[in-house]
DNA sequence: GCAAACTATATGAAAATACATATAATCATA
DNA sequence: TATGATTATATGTATTTTCATATAGTTTGC
């Protein structure tokens, strides 16, 4: 109602950094995941537990290296996540038959339910994140982000 | 030269996640950032003293607060990264002159040259990236993202 | 089938981070 | 100008995260 809270805008309205790619990418990833992150701890989970739900939701019986991978964390921590989420019930860990070293996670009826509970709220808020674009911006916004994925990539297996 | 090595893409090739707009946003965040962060390192300085020096080199003498808002970090957190920084003699505090409570924290000599440095680096690394995306994504990416900010900005203030 | 090299996961310990709250300065106002 | 509300920063503590390395299973080459 008043406008007397100073208003500090994203990043200083000149300068280098808030127009720097690295700080787009960070600041947007940040903002946009805000909303929806508060909403995954109200259903009483952390965010990296819920990259978990949703790679094993995609496809279950990942391997640990695996959700290190495409949940984008390190490998011990997963392993600590897992745990924890052994203990709330939501994933169990099988060995692999015919690796022994590998660990499985499969999802428990508990964590599908809950998986897929957030995934359609994800995918909602989603939709909602779209409609607030422009139709360019919104049409532009993903394979501008999946080129620049794919072209790290290049870069990565280069060795 | 051998293909042996399982390759594991970025995410599951299919599902929800790989083509999730938030996944998207982090993965190429993480990704893109990858290299340069390698690079910051190597000078010396961890990812958040980067962020601070970035932020400092565009405006010397920002409060905490501000600083915490641009370099998208908590209050306390950017209270001992401060901590260390000064210890490290890359910046000092100021009280500020009129309002007692804040503190101001500019770049010493030592701070400017290095932030000047690596903002250069920045620009050139960012000028890369650019380059391995076709002409299209490259001249959308940056506005789509600017433009997922603000509206995202906009919604921030409807308190 | 044994040793060495490799891979997958787990763990100990240090460091970074978050969360709640303390401290201190300013502001509003009666 | 005292009081309560507000703002800016700092700090205590618990938790999370990282880093290095241990443990255990597998593969390779002899």
């Amino acid at each position: 109602m008043n406008g007397n809270k100073t208003h500090i805008g994203t990043s200083p309205a000149t300068g280098f950094v808030s127009s720097y790619l690295l700080y787009l990418l960070a600041a947007a990833s940040e903002a946009a995941s805000k909303q929806f992150h508060l909403r995954v701890r109200e259903m009483g989970l952390r965010i990296p537990e819920w990259r978990v739900m949703a790679c094993l939701h995609d496809q279950d019986g990942l391997m640990i290296t695996q959700l290190a991978h495409y949940a984008l964390m390190e490998q011990s921590r997963i392993t600590r996540i897992i745990d924890q989420m052994v203990t709330r019930g939501l994933v169990v860990r099988h060995n692999d038959t015919v690796d022994g070293r590998r660990v499985r996670i499969y999802l428990t009826d508990e964590g599908q339910a809950l998986s897929s509970e957030l995934v359609k709220a994800a995918k909602a808020h989603e939709l909602q994140l779209l409609k607030g674009l422009s139709s360019d911006d919104a049409r532009n916004i993903k394979p501008a982000l999946q080129a620049l994925l794919s072209s790290l990539e290049d870069i990565a297996d280069l060795d």
